[in-house]
DNA sequence: CTTCTCACA
DNA sequence: TGTGAGGA
């Protein structure tokens, strides 16, 4: 194990366990090296508005699981020729769509048949 | 040593 | 996207 390219970070991961699939939190040389990119590419992610890491006290970027696979998806469509602005549209359709579409699946199913709350009899 | 920002190519 | 400078 000379190189471990998921152990490697300065903050902990796994502090202390609050299992939040949401603020694994990794330092922005672990995510560069998660993603495939240079930590240069990451802050100017951030600057066009593609990614939201949060900071610590001291003003370092801190990615969480949800950003790492944000920033992949990023990857995908810049080498599809996009720019960062049109990556911004698409993550935020891709984003928008995926609400929709959660919530058309909740009420296409999961719901009292033939008369639930919808219908509301007089 | 790692990260931060700004700037330039 | 890569590199450099200058600082914390």
């Amino acid at each position: 194990m000379t190189t471990d390219p998921t152990a490697a970070g300065q903050p902990d991961p796994q502090a202390s366990g609050q299992p939040s699939a949401d603020q694994g939190v990794y330092g922005i040389g672990v995510t560069s090296d998660l993603v495939g990119t240079a930590i240069q590419n990451l802050r100017a992610y951030e600057r066009a508005g593609l990614v939201m890491p949060s900071r610590t006290t001291g003003g370092n970027r801190l990615y969480s699981p949800h950003d790492v696979a944000r920033l992949r998806r990023i990857q995908v469509l810049l080498k599809q020729g996009l720019n960062l602005a049109g990556i911004a549209q698409v993550l935020d359709l891709q984003d928008d769509n995926q609400r929709l579409r959660s919530q058309i699946d909740s009420i296409t199913e999961a719901d009292p048949p033939t008369a639930g709350e919808n219908p509301p009899h007089p």
